[in-house]
DNA sequence: GTGAAAGCGCTAACAG
DNA sequence: CTGTTAGCGCTTTCAC
């Protein structure tokens, strides 16, 4: 070893030690410790100085001995399906700009759909490397939940709920039933609608409570629902755009507006209704959920869902429950903002 | 202290130790660490033993005891300047793949543009955590580069290369001459180009190369470079759609074609072309580079630069280097691909 | 307010 | 092939 016990001199190769810095303020480590890491008392002077010989040294404290002497390592897990999708990319860009303010590592697992969920569920149940983690739209069984939490590892759920623990969330089936509503409201009858398939039990319920909001909006209004005006598409442009054409393929049965349950799949069928020369809104009202940048253009009308700040309450929230400051309870639905733009009006018969 | 020095009993609180392991077994520590890690030689029988034990006990391995122990924390980390936008995702997303496969664990790191590169990069590069690091379209100085490398964590940059160490590329200004040299082919003369601003040196001169790559093929060919045809945007959407409804205002003096640093911009243009009744490819022809799949929908042709695959190679890059078999030289740009869709054709007056 | 010293849980020589 | 024994670098009682 390159000085074992003995204080390293200027000639000693690798990264100073806490002793190195105690040494060169003549103090304890005990002290250095104390002083660097604000805990404990330590006098101004003292202080003072330990900075100094720290910053002198270029110290940087091994966060692996710290890890292992205190049991906390400053990371959080973020767990999440997909990557490259919006609302996700989204949530994760405002977790991690929060979790860099707070100075806490972020620890990324993803899913890829389906294809890592046990091994990364394993690995990141298991290794206590975590200090807490954020769950987005995923569905854990009450036995996961209980591994992560008996485990003391806190975990706050993102786009749904989780039993036992918070969670950062909008009321799903209330943004479906307002997004129908407003084209009901504009005087459309014929809505048809595009989701995701209904989820096997592993993620949260967006797409069957999205679905379930629109069909409430219509009974409620006495619309029938026309089940062939029900789509399910895989929440990417392309596919709505597909699934779109082949809805408006024959003139006659056409529905005069359409409520995407994502911002991307509203943009992909206002491209579809444009290639069959149908025109936004005058032959086709379209109105999504999101908030997604790309909306603007397009003049989509949508409800936003504020996917950034999903994810920077989430970490907010973790970082409240290791204070010990958590409060638990009290799950709120997150607001829900409309944006009308040009993209929904009244139908042309009307 | 629950049970310092002696093996705990089933009454003991908290997670099993290797110790436990051990005396359940009835080997010493030493062994269960071999046996485990797979690191020397065990014997059959005993191995079984471990495992069974350890699989009894429900123990997991502590990684801070382990990392402190060897250095080593089977972790990435990976940095970017956006997280939110397609190419970074999709990069991250196919380096986080990677890494589930080999066991690695990834630590993100978000600049979100400049906003948190000092802190990230001191962060990131001072508290020595990560075995390795993967930087994305990020500039690292001299110094800085040379700061991780001594501190023997090995680096791979992705989309431009950093002095010193691996790098995976593709040529810029090569992607961008074919894309023009396409449009020259097809018969246009009035060709723009729509690209980032210059880098202020922090990040990869992807923008700069780009547009060198178009003026070089607009040079060889013998057309003159008009300014009026060369536009900044910020690679979104929004502001390519923006940009280019302002090239177009006037019909006078209409590009006929457009070459567009990515393809998020290039569809933003074609719908904007659309929004002012030009037609695409009639009116305007619009290539971009990326391989983004919104350029489906819209037919665009494009230039695929495989941002999955070049996250993926990253990682196997890095692993690589970190089992010591590592190859820093012979960095050899990424093969482009071309994939021709109905966006171009020859001008209307050829 | 400060120091000594005992760990945190695992790994890696070094013997045997 | 296996056990013993030092650490890895920092934190945290416990005395002073």
């Amino acid at each position: 070893m390159a000085s074992g016990g003995v204080v390293r001199n200027v000639l000693d190769a690798g990264p100073p030690r806490i002793k190195d810095v105690a040494a060169l303020a003549g103090v304890s480590t005990a002290t250095v410790s104390r002083a660097l890491s604000g805990n404990g008392q330590v006098s101004a002077k003292a202080r003072i100085r330990v900075k100094q010989a720290a910053h002198e040294l270029g110290f940087v404290m091994s966060y692996h001995a710290s890890s292992l002497a205190t049991g906390r390592s400053r990371t959080i897990g973020v767990v999440l399906p997909y990557i490259d999708r919006w609302y996700f990319s989204t949530v994760l860009e405002g977790a991690a700009g929060a979790m860099v303010e707070a100075g806490y590592d972020l620890s990324l697992y993803n899913f890829a759909g389906d294809r890592y969920r046990e091994t990364v569920l394993n690995d990141f149940l298991l290794r206590k490397r975590l200090d807490a983690a954020i769950a987005v739209a995923l569905h854990l069984d009450d036995d996961e939940t209980q591994q992560l939490l008996s485990a003391g590892i806190p975990i706050v759920g993102i786009g749904g709920r989780l039993s036992g623990t918070g969670s950062i969330f909008i009321d799903e089936q209330e943004a479906a039933r307002r997004a129908t509503e407003h084209l009901i409201g504009l005087g459309h009858r014929k809505i048809a609608h595009i989701g995701g398939s209904n989820e096997h039990g592993r993620y949260f319920k967006t797409s069957s409570d999205r679905r379930t909001g629109y069909l409430d909006a219509l009974k409620t209004a006495g619309i029938a629902a026309d089940p062939r005006y029900s789509l399910i598409a895989d929440f990417t442009f392309n596919d709505a755009y597909q699934k779109a054409k082949n809805l408006f393929a024959e003139p006659r049965d056409r529905p005069t507006a359409i409520f995407s349950s994502s911002d991307e799949m509203a943009t992909g069928i206002i491209l579809a209704a444009r290639d069959l020369a149908m025109s936004v809104p005058a032959d086709l009202s379209v109105i999504g959920i999101d908030g997604h940048p790309i909306g603007e253009s397009f003049g989509l009308t949508t409800i936003d869902q504020h996917a950034h700040e999903q994810g920077a309450q989430a970490v907010n929230r973790i970082l409240l429950q290791l204070s010990g400051n958590g409060v638990p309870g009290a799950d709120e639905p997150l607001p829900l903002n409309f944006i009308v733009r040009s993209s929904t009006a009244p139908p042309r018969s009307f």
